[in-house]
DNA sequence: GAGTTTGAAACT
DNA sequence: CAGTTTCAAACTC
């Protein structure tokens, strides 16, 4: 598998353009230097200081060259394809699976040909202004983005253009799938694509619409829109709708999608990140362009719409995505999607107004939390998950496989503990180290029933039709999949609508189901940050346990499952948490309240990190034991900070408590959450810099996990983030700085501030409806 | 692999 | 909101 990776990539970079379909495209579309040119319009001001240094940092000159050539587009198809090339040999297996199964393996596996063809179709998008859709048909035409013309002027052409890429670049596995990777709910998002080639706006609009539909429910997101987006949906998932979603996105809202894209990008980007460090080199452009796209997306929505349609693939991803953030991202995705559009305009000038919004991933996050554990690995690989971040996850976790049994190993080591687990480590090591180390891990957890190699088994649901937290799937807000030994399961992509609904139901019920039930360091990061007010202990534990028996020593106990300590949530008996009590969270935290009063941003920072620290000790002293496990825990803190930040809060952030609560808990949540973030960011920028930085500033939050957990996992896994950091430090250095906004979420900047507000708040508001 | 234990989720 | 039931994971054998 390893070996494959790079190869591959270097095969897919040749593919993308060697390959006919490349030339084909190349002739085709003048667009590329338009591409370009867009870029650095819309790059420049974000992407010109991040993109350099994010390609000085992932650097493999080839890949610069061809990103800077083409730029989004090239740059975008070449990473999926180079990461499809290098996943692709091990991701044969996601793609297949992908499509019902994973949302992430296709978004990995899939990618490849979405990627290319989506590639293309952010491309467009970022070329094109930040809005202007015109664009796109030339783009589209020349570009490789077929899609993006099309969307742009016709339907059918786009599929047409869609089906010829895919035929040509590769046969995609069947146009089935690409329909669903591109049309199907989530695949709208590749469409999604082109419209942001179009136009920021009308693409976001589209996104926003595809998105809406494929989650409409989840997303809630425009209740006038659901319907619209149903049969938008459908209409996509059948491809024929592509033409009508186009028409529709060219109408109307746009930023909300762009929003997702971003995530989606983020994630994208994480995972194209991830991809690099197996394979360099092909990887390095990839994550360049990546990281172009996630600027362009953070600042600009092509790119996340590059990113998105790359995830296409993994459709489901985005549904995922879109679920995970979504009700977030139905509120947000407007707000983020501008704020996406803002910063990626900032210097074009959307409207500033709302930060970006969660890229979020409620689901993944929740998945990630809840399960990473356990699950998130397991699921990830297999599985679908329906967050982005957990594609990445997958992706790295095929790249890890394939390519870095190393870091499988390495981080299995690691994460054997069984803080790995659970998240000893942490979530953080869920979401992103979790993710490749993790996985392995958790999927040894699972695996119990041994199936590291597939991972995990996920479920064994028999009366709950996987449509209840019971599920361990469900609650991880992925699909179940072959693994899954679970009966009458209707947790399936292709009862999409029956689980998107089931969720909300869920949601509504209580808006904190699928948020992750222990946030290590954005928990202690939110208490210590700036809220230290709110709950100090909540830091570890949103809802807290009770156990009894368990004396939250075992499993039992999501405390410790968690890999954190009990905290003044908890209700539990003759407590023996050895991640750490209530009490001594309760001071812990009251200390760090004080500190992070004291001094608020290095404070918070500081206290963080020490918090991190407290809970890594306590929570997992074999990551103590571990060199690794610090960095782990910070760059996991990180990573899972971002993401459940930018991702879960949107969405779960609900409180348990009460739906009056639940919206100012949301906020809260989503401003610890945030505010956790930042913490972490800042910790992170402090301890590491690299990973952190990576995985805030540029995923900001789901994907940032992802990415990082393939790559890191892989190479570093085991000792810890260092490749992802390395790629990830210099995109992070220079990155940051142009991200502050898109990694604002997660970064520390005061943007960032801004942005988790909005974030916060338009989950809020999400949240209500 | 089957059975038991456990605590969360769901229900009333 | 509290109590009970249901459920599936975690655990044990």
């Amino acid at each position: 598998m390893d070996t494959p990776d790079r190869p591959a990539a270097p095969l897919a970079a040749s593919r993308a353009e060697d390959s006919p379909v490349f030339s084909f495209i190349n002739n085709l579309s003048p667009i590329e230097p338009l591409k370009s040119a867009y870029n650095a319009n819309s790059l420049q001001g974000y992407q010109s200081i991040n993109i350099t240094s994010i390609s000085s940092i992932f650097t493999s000159p080839h890949d610069n060259a061809h990103k800077e050539p083409r730029l989004p587009k090239s740059p975008l198809g070449k990473i999926s394809e180079s990461e499809v090339s290098a996943e692709g040999s091990k991701t044969d297996k996601p793609a297949k699976s992908s499509n019902a199964v994973r949302l992430f393996a296709c978004t990995s596996t899939v990618t490849q040909e979405t990627h290319t063809v989506t590639c293309s179709d952010v491309a467009d998008p970022p070329t094109g202004p930040p809005c202007d859709l015109a664009q796109p048909a030339q783009f589209d035409n020349g570009s490789p983005d077929h899609n993006t013309t099309p969307c742009h002027g016709v339907r059918s052409d786009l599929k047409q253009d869609k089906c010829r890429k895919l035929d040509i670049v590769k046969t995609v596995k069947n146009t089935v799938e690409k329909r669903k990777c591109l049309f199907s709910t989530e695949i709208q998002l590749p469409d999604g694509s082109l419209p942001v080639n179009d136009g920021g706006d009308v693409l976001g609009c589209e996104w926003s619409d595809l998105i809406s539909t494929t989650s409409g429910e989840l997303l809630a997101f425009d209740s006038t829109m659901d319907d619209h987006q149903r049969g938008m949906h459908l209409a996509a998932k059948n491809a024929e709708s592509c033409g009508y979603l186009l028409s529709k996105l060219t109408g109307d809202v746009e930023i909300p999608d762009r929003a997702h894209p971003s995530a989606s990008a983020q994630v994208y980007y994480q995972e194209l990140v991830m991809a690099e460090d197996q394979t360099e080199n092909t990887q390095t452009i990839s994550t360049e362009e990546i990281q172009d796209n996630i600027y362009e997306a953070n600042g600009c929505i092509p790119l996340d719409y590059k990113v998105e349609s790359q995830q296409q693939r993994g459709v489901r991803r985005r549904c995922l995505v879109f679920e995970a953030a979504g009700f977030s991202n139905s509120v947000v995705q407007k707000e983020t999607v501008e704020d996406l559009s803002v910063a990626a305009c900032k210097g074009k000038g959307h409207v500033p107004t709302q930060p970006r919004g969660l890229r979020g991933i409620g689901l993944h996050l929740n998945a990630l939390a809840l399960t990473p554990k356990g699950k998130m690995a397991c699921q990830d690989p297999m599985s679908s998950a329906l967050l982005p971040s957990l594609a990445s996850e997958k992706d790295v976790h095929g790249k890890l496989l394939s390519a870095g049994e190393n870091f499988t190993h390495s981080g299995g080591e690691l994460l054997e503990f069984p803080m790995d687990d659970c998240s000893a480590g942490g979530f953080p090591l869920n979401d992103h180290v979790s993710s490749q180390s993790v996985s392995p891990q958790k999927k040894r957890r699972k695996t119990d029933n041994g199936d590291d190699g597939e991972a995990c088994k996920r479920c064994s649901c028999k009366k709950s039709k996987c449509l209840k937290l019971y599920c361990e799937c469900f609650a991880a807000g992925v699909y179940c999949s072959e693994p899954c030994s679970c009966q009458g399961c209707l947790n399936k992509p292709i009862h999409e609508e029956i689980v998107l609904s089931t969720r909300k139901q869920i949601e509504f019920r209580n808006p904190l189901a699928f948020a992750p039930k222990v946030i290590r360091m954005s928990d202690a990061g939110l208490e210590t940050g700036e809220d230290p007010n709110n709950t100090p202990a909540s830091a570890r534990h949103k809802r807290g346990c009770n156990c009894k028996k368990s004396s939250c020593l075992k499993k039992y106990c999501e405390c410790y499952q968690g890999g954190v300590g009990c905290s003044s949530n908890c209700r539990c008996e003759s407590c023996k948490n050895t991640f750490g009590r209530r009490d001594a969270e309760t001071e812990l935290t009251e200390e760090m309240k004080q500190e992070g009063e004291e001094t608020e941003n290095s404070g918070k920072e500081k206290e963080n990190d020490q918090q991190k620290a407290n809970v890594q000790s306590e929570d997992h002293p074999l990551l103590d034991l571990v060199p690794i496990t610090p960095p782990f825990d910070l760059a996991s803190s990180l990573l899972k900070l971002p993401n459940f930040s930018s991702a879960k809060p949107p969405r779960p952030s609900k409180a348990r408590s009460g739906n009056s609560r639940s919206s100012a808990s949301k906020a809260a949540t989503t401003l610890q959450s945030c505010k956790s973030s930042k913490a972490a960011g800042s910790a992170i920028n402090e301890e590491m810099p690299d990973i952190l930085k990576e995985v805030n500033s540029p995923s900001s939050g789901v994907k940032t996990t992802s990415p990082n957990g393939k790559r890191v996992s892989p190479p570093h896994n085991a000792l810890s983030i260092s490749p992802n950091r390395k790629g990830g430090r210099k995109l992070i250095l220079k990155s940051i700085p142009s991200f502050p906004s898109l990694t604002g979420d997660s970064n520390s900047g005061s943007a960032m501030n801004n942005t988790d507000n909005t974030f916060s708040a338009s989950p809020l508001a999400l949240g209500p409806s």
